[in-house]
DNA sequence: GTTTGTTTGTCTATTCAATAAACAAAGTTG
DNA sequence: CAACTTTGTTTATTGAATAGACAAACAAAC
């Protein structure tokens, strides 16, 4: 069995991680107002402090004002304690930051990938991470992790099972990262860092359940349910861009019919495109809709319908308080957002639509960066809290 | 903020429900052997089990053999401290159980419902649930709690806001059944307590991300996810009979089109088996096909069809470790197995394929009075480790 | 300037749960 | 019977949180 027994130590953790929320949530702030919020004794309030002063997690920062007695003493997180790399790793381009422990960014670079082959991969990957580790500035617990989000699906030993739009299979990503740089590595795929991203940092900020919807040329959904990414029984799941919503509808290479990428992604947009000759570029359409080209703004409107069917089963099935529509799509949000509307109060229950709102990503193309980011973050405070 | 912070007191009651999941998982069992299996030191062991023995929930039964040292005491817990009542509100039947904390059945009745208006239900409703509460053998906690299963949309206030099937409307169930019998009052939708009916004592024991799909004359979802039951933004989610499986489909009376339910509910086998000239009755639909008949078999084929179509959305979009079908149609599970499992593994996706179960539900129509029964139960476990 | 009351943060003594170690009781095995 | 095992209790110790006392620092009223 091997449950988790509670022992001193137990609550000593807990109540410190306690304390740290508290300041990161609303710092600069005295001990005797972390004692009033948590409802711990100043004593103990004053004794955990001394124990994230002397972690160097948390500094003093001089005296605030009086509100007629002694001056309480500012306490603020040291965001620069640590740092976190975060990879958004693409089928063409490599996106990377070094950010600090508040998820601030230090260091941004980017780079066009040539060939997506794992070795080549490996090859550009490694130095470029090495670029970004090495503009950290000297702090105490250095760089602290490595998150790196994928195009494909990846298993709880960081594996990357199936990649197709790299042509990756079983390529072992953490365990190659980890021998190289020996610091924690956190593999998750692209949908599920990008949620994270939106949720910590983006307009998603502080939602407990929240669907994150990436269309790119496919599509990918990453599930924040109760405040955390939901994986399912295999550490995988949300694969909602497979959800048929044409049970007799086109054929997809997954296997299934009438798959809602099929209708609603960026290669459905191009292929229909395609078909009433236009160019096949995204940025290129997004401009002549801009310049009022009526067929296309047609278009782009039946695209939009098309999310809101799927979106409306999301509402229907999660109830969640949010849906991000994310990834590259995001951009042509004019264009969008009136057809994905009106189609989601169509089609939605009217009691699940009371809460739910249809939101844009915030961060653009930096959500799964910033989000990969986020997932080593997260990690060095959980292993805060089990030590 | 005022989160739980850590004390002793959070400790002993975290340690104390250890010890009580370890006698509930094992027994009978031995303080020694408690103690091997949690890691909590023996002296902590006795001292919690003596708690338990004074608070009447474990006692000793006598030593069991030795291995070549003193006997062991073996403790076990007492079933009968109390007992739970279990009701399922159907549209026109009233069933409902008294089980003791284990969850064994010892009283069960069931009686026909006229109308389904909530005055007159509440007049049938509470003589019903008296009579079962009579039926309790005295024991020191007395009847904990009741459970109820609805079928339509529970809010957390436990206030049915919506059950078109008996023409309810913001009904304040819980309140009036609070009211009268002074004990907790749990109520859910009729597929969650299937959900955790099944989860808890039937085909779905002990798994930990399951999806209880409930095809009824409509189609009802319990989603069980990290070992318990999601609820969304507003405390309703799994609305998964409606969700859209033809964009362009037949229009449903949710406002949506192509919803699940039209195309794969037991109301949908009777529409088409009207239209076949047959008649509109399940049993004696099943009873043909029983005899042979092959244009029935076929129907019921198209429906299993249907049913393989949302369950390989579910699978992909949950990953679970399980999914099972239950109510009424679970009695056809002969004519539609075969077909649901070709379509599930032709659709899904071939990973999510690989720890996915395709189950019936063991308890029959039982499935939602043991879990609305089991909701009492819960909540007074949850109540013994908050107190 | 003095007094009064407030706020902050530390110190001290106490409480309580878990634990290791010693121990007694009750057993097996040769 | 002697030697060893196993079980469960007792005892002394550890350590985390807490209440309450306390000193320092301050504002506001007089």
């Amino acid at each position: 069995m091997t449950t988790t027994t509670g022992d001193q130590a137990l609550i000593k953790r807990m109540n410190t991680a306690i304390v740290l929320e508290a300041i990161l949530r609303a710092e600069p702030l005295s001990r005797a107002k972390i004692s009033e919020m948590t409802g711990l004794n100043k004593a103990t309030v004053s004794s955990l402090v001394q124990d994230l002063i002397d972690n160097r997690l948390v500094r003093e920062i001089g005296t605030g004002v009086s509100s007629g007695g002694r001056k309480p003493v500012l306490l603020e997180f040291i965001d620069t304690a640590g740092y976190a790399v975060g990879i958004d790793l693409g089928v063409n381009y490599l996106r990377g930051v070094l950010t600090d422990l508040r998820g601030a960014i230090v260091a941004e670079k980017k780079l066009a990938l040539a060939t997506p082959d794992p070795d080549n991969t490996f090859n550009v990957l490694r130095p470029f991470i090495q670029s970004l580790i090495d503009e950290a500035p000297d702090g105490p617990f250095g760089v602290v992790g490595i998150g790196v989000g994928v195009p494909g699906l990846v298993d709880r030993g960081g594996s990357v099972l199936y990649a197709p739009n790299m042509g990756w299979r079983d390529v072992p990503l953490k365990e190659a990262l980890d021998r190289t740089f020996g610091i924690p590595v956190l593999i998750d795929n692209e949908a599920n860092v990008g949620a994270l991203g939106e949720q910590k940092f983006g307009i998603g900020r502080g939602i407990s359940n929240m669907i994150y919807v990436s269309v790119g040329i496919g599509i990918g959904t990453g599930l924040i349910l109760h405040r955390s990414l939901y994986k399912g029984a295999s550490g995988f799941s949300g694969e909602l861009g497979h959800l048929s919503v044409e049970a007799h509808g086109k054929p997809c290479r997954c296997g299934n019919r009438g798959c809602w990428e099929l209708y609603a992604s960026e290669q459905a947009l191009l292929d229909r495109a395609g078909e009433l000759g236009y160019p096949q570029d995204l940025d290129a359409l997004l401009a002549a809709a801009e310049s009022g080209d009526a067929k296309l703004r047609k278009l782009l409107e039946e695209i939009g319908e098309y999310l809101g069917v799927g979106i409306s089963n999301i509402v229907n099935v999660f109830n969640p308080n949010a849906v991000i529509i994310g990834n590259r799509m995001s951009k042509a949000q004019p264009w969008l957002e009136e057809a994905v509307r009106r189609t989601v109060e169509q089609r939605a229950l009217g009691f699940h639509l009371r809460n739910v709102h249809l939101l844009y990503a915030e961060l653009g193309d930096r959500s799964a960066v910033m989000g990969a980011a986020e997932l080593a973050i997260a990690a060095f405070f959980d292993r805060l809290k089990a030590a």
